[in-house]
DNA sequence: TCGAGTTACTGTACCGATACAGAAGAAGAA
DNA sequence: TTCTTCTTCTGTATCGGTACAGTAACTCGA
């Protein structure tokens, strides 16, 4: 005996198998004693509701969005971060009956997830820029939301003010008298290192902004920072061996510049484990403002953002461009910016007197 | 004009729509000459590739497999160790081309994603056992794997030592000296409070697997323990609290086992901002070995798993049932514990003389 | 020169639903 | 009584593919 399909029902029921099929997806459309009749029937056949695949492609939605995530799905999801603007999303789109699907940007053997798996429309968040996944997206035509990406013509897309937050973070430490200023950063791409040309260094967008930021107000300052640059893996990691890199440079800087908590982190252990005090001696200002930041000691003086409202701001932008798309089809979206916010607290002193 | 079809592109170049098909699906079925100039007729036409909710469909298999979390999808998603967990699944199943679908165990208004979500089978993990999705998961017959659940016959099952790992747990405190004990717990339903019956208090397998460990220590060794249990929200707020009660009590516990690292924390906060030391005034245990739990200072006694084992074993289990699905079918599934593994450091030690 | 075995392609029958136009009967208005 | 308007149900045409059993031509050894 084969599976128990809509026909099956109907056949025993006798009625029509349209009349099933309203039974469960249009309550309205039948008497409600036919309906109980239907779905007792139903029940009692082993049926489990309409088959989600056939309901998918005979209703032209899948009930699912993708969440397109960095190269090393892992690398994203180890980020407190990271973590706070998934929690976000999922808030925001359980209400509406949408679930998340989760898609490597990097293509399998046969299967390239962004071009074979059913979506109703996609986050793009962490990725490579020229990565083919956002290109299969985009040619399936599906509404799309870009996250911390270079914001798109005609694509809605969600930021951060990484930009105007970096420009505070280094004005504070110009503020307190600093002149010798160091920045540490990471990506997972591009060139590492002591770089000499970061614009060119750096890949990533919110990498990009951020040190547009700081060398505004650094610049306006006639300060020229040392950019030391390692590649993502474990950001603690790397924001100790970035430091040791600077600290052997014949200048030590008196502050330090981090484009991440978690990077800012590794650099105050590095500076403690070269003997040397955080503040006193060096100054260190994180960024994202990691649930964390507020608890190490010395708690640190970083810029926060809200991850959590960012993935609320995503999840919500999405919903809207697909509930758009199925009436007007090709409305644009729009671009938005939340602000950062410079958080002063211990990490950051005026430099050693001499 | 329509979409592009697979009709399409076949009336385009003269050939049949099932030709068509295969210089997508099957290259070997057809000259490469051919299949080069199919190709490059569906790239003119702007064809993506064929629609995956109709291959879904017709072949009988979706892609992607679902993540049943825990009703407040949010909650799961702020723990650390979940965290982890969720990059070893994802870390095992994108070689094998399956994405990740995140289920939400609460219905919604219409939709109930684990009975309308297109998935090929489902990891169940953290939640009530009871809950409602877990039943439409079994009703579409569709291959499971249980996490942190009660395991079932039939149902593949992943685990990890949670009683023997409690028992180490207890059983060091133990003999350390340590004659008062406190249990402080968290959950998401059941009684809360200083609980007398923490069997019946507790609802979640791992939380009544752990009880059952600490207990078989303390009971050996005829230590009576006071267990408080809260709801989860914060881990960290409700250790605080939960510490706070414990405090008051007339006999204060020179000793606390938790049942998390994040727990833990609070916990240790609450016992110095009541002005005693850790671990000199009271010893405390935490329990996962959460990443943090090394550098927190003290740095804290607790049992070790390892989520990201855990998480690439259900991917796994859950990828090979699927497997097996489709040619056995109704196969039955293994059981697998992995081990924990006490990890003494710093925030333990024997109790103050008198 | 014949039959066996390949290779390259086609035709038909599903996969399991929903959409939408329409039909039959009942209720209500004039 | 007759005409409209609901309400309730039905029929047919998709949705966009894949499976599988052919068929026709082509290769090849004896």
């Amino acid at each position: 005996m084969g599976r128990v399909t809509l026909k099956t029902i109907a056949d025993h029921v006798g009625v029509s198998r349209m009349t099933v099929s309203n039974a469960f997806s249009r309550p309205d459309q039948l008497s409600a004693k036919l309906r109980d009749q239907i779905l007792a029937v139903a029940d009692e056949l082993g049926y489990v509701g309409p088959d989600p695949t056939a309901r998918a492609l005979a209703s032209g939605s899948a009930g699912t969005v993708g969440l397109l995530l960095s190269d090393t799905l892992t690398y994203a999801l180890t980020d407190e971060v990271a973590m706070a603007f998934l929690a976000g999303i999922a808030k925001e789109l359980t209400p509406t009956g949408l679930s998340l699907t989760l898609l490597s940007a990097t293509p399998q053997e046969n299967v390239v997830p962004a071009r074979d798996i059913a979506i109703d429309g996609a986050l793009v968040y962490a990725c490579n820029p020229d990565a083919s996944a956002i290109d299969w997206l985009k040619r399936r035509g599906l509404p799309l939301v870009y996250v911390d990406q270079v914001p798109a013509p005609g694509i809605a897309s969600i930021n951060i003010d990484d930009r105007l937050g970096a420009r505070a973070a280094a004005q504070h430490v110009i503020d307190l008298g600093h002149k010798r200023v160091a920045i540490v950063t990471a990506g997972a791409e591009g060139e590492f290192g002591i770089v000499t040309d970061p614009q060119k260094a750096a890949v990533a967008y919110p990498e990009r902004q951020r040190l547009l930021g700081w060398f505004e107000a650094l610049d306006a300052a006639g300060i020229k920072p040392t950019v030391v640059r390692h590649p993502h893996a474990d950001a603690q990691e790397a924001g100790y061996s970035a430091t040791q890199t600077l600290l052997e440079n014949h200048s030590r800087p008196t502050a330090v510049l981090c484009f991440s908590d978690a990077l800012a982190r590794g650099v105050i252990r590095a500076i403690q484990d070269a003997g040397l005090d955080v503040p006193k001696d060096v100054s260190v200002v994180g960024f994202d403002d990691n649930p964390l930041a507020a608890r190490t000691r010395p708690a640190l003086t970083t810029v926060r953002q809200d991850a959590d409202a960012k993935g609320r701001a995503a999840a919500a932008a999405l919903a809207t461009a697909i509930e758009r798309a199925k009436t007007r089809p090709g409305g644009r979206g729009r671009h938005v910016v939340l602000p950062t916010e410079l958080v002063v607290r211990e990490s950051t002193a005026r430099p050693p007197r001499r």
